[in-house]
DNA sequence: CGTGCCCCCTGTCAGC
DNA sequence: TGCTGACAGGGGGCAC
């Protein structure tokens, strides 16, 4: 479900209720969602205080602070949200009437308590050192949206692989935070056809996708989100980006630059969407 | 190593 | 009113 501009969101949303809070008792009710041993995963955080909360692509990442002893170690939080996951916080008074699946609940200093729910349960926590955390970082392709990512590193990159480049925009081992609607809704903008081997791309096509993706996560950043079904920010409420999308949903209504209908197309197993008038076949 | 397919799980919706 | 099958923002594992 949600890819780098609805984790974004969460993040920022989160970060001023959370940041400087204690976790002061951890309670799991889904153990299938955690990466660790439920145990272990309670040790590690409970007492610890919450000092960052960012993201690497898709995924959520706090750093949390633990006294041990006379010291404090770090671990560091990362949350995968996978199909149907949320982070929401819900305050002191406030109901939380509409969290029917919760999976991890963290109760913070101030009353008000860091939950984690999820329908599916595709998602993932996992607690990381930081030496473990720079290598599960590392592992990730680059931040689409960073000023180092330019297109030239774009083109470069396209041109190692002969995969569709939808499939290509998926992988997060090659860019990072990237799923099907913004790679859809880039390819549709940047006038590219999803099956388009990679390596194919022309010199003005890597400049126009380079150009269209960093657009188009930019302004769903802006619009808090796509909530199609499940996604919710960190206050419960849904992103307003689903109506700007031009043709991820869409098959079968017109296309907005020229009117032909929105084909739909399954490989890599799962839904492409473009206009066949604006994004031509390759050869 | 790279790529494609299946599966994890729950809910919703279209069609019969 | 059911029932069935298709499908859904992700990603790990496995066969080739």
């Amino acid at each position: 479900m949600p890819e780098l501009p609805e984790a974004e969101t969460i993040a920022r949303g989160l970060r001023p209720g959370v940041v400087g809070r204690t976790i002061e008792a951890v309670e799991i009710l889904r153990e299938d969602l955690l990466a660790v041993h439920p145990r272990r995963f309670v040790d590690l955080l409970t007492g610890g205080t919450i000092r960052t909360v960012g993201r690497r692509g898709k995924n959520l990442v706090l750093s949390i602070d633990v006294p041990e002893d006379g010291h404090e170690r770090t671990e560091v939080l990362v949350v995968n949200l996978g199909m149907s996951g949320r982070l929401v916080l819900v305050r002191p008074r406030s109901s939380s009437a509409d969290l029917t699946h919760p999976g991890v609940r963290l109760r913070l200093d101030d009353g008000s308590t860091l939950v984690y729910h999820d329908i599916r349960r595709f998602g993932r926590l996992s607690v990381y050192t930081p030496r473990a955390h720079r290598r599960w970082s590392a592992s990730l392709g680059p931040e689409p949206l960073a000023k180092s990512f330019t297109t030239e590193e774009l083109s470069r990159r396209l041109s190692e692989s002969a995969s569709p480049v939808r499939s290509w925009l998926l992988d997060q081992r090659r860019i990072a935070g990237v799923g099907n609607i913004y790679a859809n809704e880039a390819l549709f903008r940047a006038r590219i056809h999803p099956e388009r081997p990679a390596k194919t791309l022309t010199r003005e096509e890597g400049r126009r996708l380079h150009r269209q993706l960093r657009a188009v996560l930019r302004e769903a950043i802006h619009g808090r989100g796509t909530t199609l079904r499940d996604y919710r920010t960190s206050e419960g409420s849904e992103g307003s980006y689903a109506v700007s999308l031009r043709v991820y949903g869409r098959e079968n209504r017109p296309c907005p630059t020229c009117g032909t209908p929105i084909e739909r197309l399954v490989f890599g197993g799962r839904s492409a969407y473009y206009c066949p008038n604006c994004q031509r076949r390759p050869k």
